[in-house]
DNA sequence: CGATCAGTTGAGAATGGTCAAATTCGGTGG
DNA sequence: CCACCGAATTTGACCATTCTCAACTGATCG
């Protein structure tokens, strides 16, 4: 989390605060901010939502359901990501909290209201768009492109990142509250294909994921392996 | 095009024209109007482009080169798309023109300028950015959860609805420059399995593209066999 | 009239899926 | 602390889908 984001975080939750108090109608919107526990169902895909969501700690799986019964994983949200861009009207969306998760919504049309809002406020959200934009693509590259192994390793990785910080790791170890069913959700696979694909991971002393804990060994080896550039994760004009 | 469009790119149009011919520093952003023929390359994967490209007419690619050599394409944007949201800069994307294309180019770091253009630009530009998040929610599905055949029927009714317009279609026809090798990299299949599925949708009566026409002699039919449903290609919001 | 590129087809291989049965893990109540 | 329950993980055997490789056709262009 660097210090920009904190910053905003911090901006979000003093609006929020501040209006929980004296419902006053200045010239920012209206935030709230709302906690979730571990497993509930933030927006179900039947809703419709017009709200920016942004995650203020905890883990988020933000998906959508299929006519067919499955369900696609587009993103995990993290501290200071976007969940949702547009409404979710028309999308089948589904949020989920996999963590203790608290969430700031800034309620209203997204799309129509951001141009109005204060720039402290509308500069980090799209900057924030931007990143989900740069996961979005590296993502469609795995579904499309990549083997199942190369595909996992990447995520691992992604994560790994996205949780420590950009600073050159040398090994990550981390805490991850995803179910190997989430993953392949978000992977295009099945979960017992994803248990397959991990064990391989581990077998090769590439990278585990047991217990809730994900340990990356050696990550730069890893990354080489598999092709991944973790550039797309900071933005360029940041 | 909707009206709303179609006033959009004029008013582009008007700007870049006026600042062909006397550069005035106004409060608008500066934009160029650029041709390009079908087959040529409007960003290769090792620019670095700053800048939104605005589709005006014609069929573009949008995608990526992975680091195996591969290709994936993220969207075949059309007039009134954006076509890039982030830089390019550390992206590896490639842009290219499968027709003779018209793009409108506002030059800059995307996020940074947008709030900066006046309203008639930027709140266009938001909206098209929406419609681009819906799609490429729709195509992670496709990729994730769909197999070949549903897939591929689901790109070739979206380029329908979107080429025609969504007024109740009962049968689609028009002229596609898509290449089976293009459809693959969006695809995320082979071209030779492209080819056979193009050819079970055709010998099944469901849908044919051959000669760079693709027709469906029943939309909804199909649609409803592969669980399409083009609520997405609308923004709830308009 | 070659040359080239998109499309087409076949045969065999590989990747990932399906189904079904353990086994382990994280609580929860006694 | 221990027994138990449900959910998540793990494994095996078999199957389906998609890929790979290779050859061939057909159209287009200089």
């Amino acid at each position: 989390m660097t210090g920009e984001l904190g910053d905003f975080l911090q901006l979000l939750e003093a609006s929020a605060t501040s209006l929980g108090n004296r419902r006053k109608a200045s010239d920012g919107p209206n935030i709230w901010r709302r906690n979730y526990t571990a497993g509930e169902t933030i927006v179900d895909w039947d809703e419709k939502k017009q709200a920016f969501l942004f995650v203020a700690s905890g883990w988020v799986a933000s998906g959508k359901v299929l006519t067919n019964g499955t369900r696609i994983v587009l993103d995990f949200p993290l501290a200071g990501d976007v969940i949702t861009i547009g409404s979710t009207e028309w999308a089948r969306e589904i949020i989920t909290a996999l963590s203790p998760v608290t969430i700031f919504e800034l309620p209203g049309a997204p799309i129509e209201n951001l141009l109005s809002y204060p720039r402290p406020i509308s500069q980090p959200i799209l900057k924030a768009i931007a990143r989900r934009n740069a996961r979005t693509t590296e993502h469609m590259a795995s579904l499309g492109r990549r083997g199942a192994v190369e595909r996992t390793a990447h995520m691992l990785l992604e994560l790994s990142y996205r949780v420590q910080g950009q600073a050159k790791m040398t090994k990550a170890k981390f805490p991850c509250p995803l179910t190997q069913s989430d993953l392949g959700d978000a992977l295009g696979l099945t979960a017992v294909h994803v248990n397959r694909v991990l064990k391989e991971l581990r077998e090769k002393g590439l990278a585990s994921f047991r217990n809730g804990v994900v340990e990356i060994p050696d990550v730069d080896r890893l990354a080489s392996l598999v092709g991944f550039d973790p550039s797309y994760l900071s933005l360029a004009s940041e």
